[in-house]
DNA sequence: AATGAATGAGGTTTCATTCAT
DNA sequence: AATGAATGAAACCTCATTCAT
């Protein structure tokens, strides 16, 4: 048993079960260990709820945004989409997406890598259509706007599950992309 | 103390400190009672969270939504707008929401509150849209599209602070509506 | 069950066991109640030692040191004796004392304590001795330092069961009082 | 690491923070060691206190009291302060007097060291007071009474630093020995 | 000679709950 | 309508110990 895997087992209890059903009985349970054999790897519950956020830092800030803005504006949007869904969708990120989430008005920690991931998906949705503009096909609004309004609803579509996000995006394409 | 004076205090604690702290002992303390005196109001922790989301289920219900269709385009939606923050933006309410917010992945109920706030939204956006279409003074995008999009960013905007409601109200009408 | 018998019996437990075996199950059990009983009139073990202290210093606040000096210097001692005794020998206070003396080289609380206690007999041999002195019935020995052996050994026989304090008294009497 | 190393860490803690506090993992930190570590030397946490007293038994029958009854008597008590001081303020020996005197009360062992200790400079005391005595040059105090008083007075000054011991022998030799 | 990893027992504390008053 | 007192269960944490390496 390694630090990983009790961060792993952790998010997927907080994921599944919620926050405040995280307990070291249950996190030992779930790992097949007594509760006693967690305080050899950390030296309490808050150190291990801290290396989680540690862990999936480190996670996130090795995760590229390749993206060839060479392609014609469809395929652009489509590998990003793409990427998107490996970041939220990955098992166990989109379990630490759901622990943020969770506890995004109650810790601060939470409340900025919600809030990074967010601002992630904008500002990418911002350089691809400011990209899209200069080349002529987009129709007259404002790139700011619209990277708002389209960030937010993929946010929900990968994040709370509100909606499918590729019927989304086609139906995104088809109304603002010539 | 009544029911609402424990329900209040109960969503307050829930807001601040996060649903894993709402514990009786927190709660009386809050209200400046002992523990065994909230035995008397509810039979139990259980009751009590229940009678919490019974509690605003009613307030919800009994929030209308007087809009004057016959008003322009502009004045809909800006008096929309005023309506929805008036719902999201009343202090208890609010902590209501940061409740459903919490648990929302967790448990049914919290889903089910937050899903159909959503869709008040878009659904009072999507008949707005439908309105303006029909009067002609608005541009070629689907309603259907354009509502979804647009109650998400307000959603994100009332709910989890995601920036200023008004300035994308405007931003918007200046963008889509003639 | 109040909090003084819980102090009563926590200073019984470190009397006779040593302060390590101090531990809240030990001291319910001790108390025929359940552990979780000890937190409701405590908020907890450190609190609970701390009115320990509380408790005995001002138990020992109220004790007066009753002797007529009067009387002849035999009388005179030996009242100061029986007052000792009673101050160390009862039951509570003599596992009290027990526990300071655990601790004294530990925690300055304990060393305040034992140190006082040794001063208080100290303080009290010295007035005698000069009374005596002063009536022209004692050697020519210095009262400070008579009085500073005389301490020392009283309290090495009451505190550390290091001989009779009577026998000592009697000798004592025989060799430096006329 | 050698036993001895444990051994002598272990007395520090006991003196320094209490003997509640000797824990092996306390011990392993202080020797830069892991706990298991501890287990190669000795078979358990109670071999390993049972060996400090055998440890320390074995120092203190090496030690010698060599005091020259030949010289005068002034001399000869000097001497022996000095032979007391080097026992009892050695750092090692010190610290392992502190872990009796915590416990003397609790467990036999303890107590017979304390004892043994105090008989010591009872003993010596006695003795020097009778060659004293015998030549002539002290004042009709019997010998017995006075070591009693001197022994205890000496062993509070060097086992609890209550005052200083050369000042109260000037004191004693300047009252007591012509 | 030392350690990494685990563990059962037992420690302190908090939880929701009960019940007589 | 509220509380003082207690409690079983379960939380977090520390202890001494074991054992393969």
């Amino acid at each position: 048993m390694t630090r990983e895997d009790i961060i792993t087992a952790a998010v997927e209890i907080v994921a599944d079960e919620g926050y405040d059903r995280l307990t070291l009985s249950r996190l030992a349970g779930a790992l097949g260990v007594r509760k006693a054999s967690i305080y050899y790897h950390f030296t309490g519950k808050q150190e291990m709820v801290d290396s989680i956020y540690a862990h999936f830092r480190d996670q996130f800030l090795n995760l590229g945004f390749a993206v060839d803005f060479s392609k014609d504006a469809r395929t652009v949007f489509m590998t990003a989409m793409s990427h998107w869904k490996t970041v939220f969708q990955d098992k166990q990120r989109a379990a630490f997406i759901s622990l943020v989430e969770q506890r995004k008005n109650i810790d601060d920690r939470s409340w900025d890598v919600a809030n990074s991931l967010r601002l992630m998906i904008r500002g990418q949705c911002e350089a691809m259509l400011e990209h899209v503009m200069a080349a002529g096909q987009m129709r007259g609004v404002s790139s700011s706007l619209l990277s708002l309004m389209f960030s937010n609803t993929v946010y929900s579509a990968l994040v709370d599950g509100q909606g499918d996000p590729d019927a989304f995006l086609v139906s995104f394409l088809d109304s603002f992309i010539k």
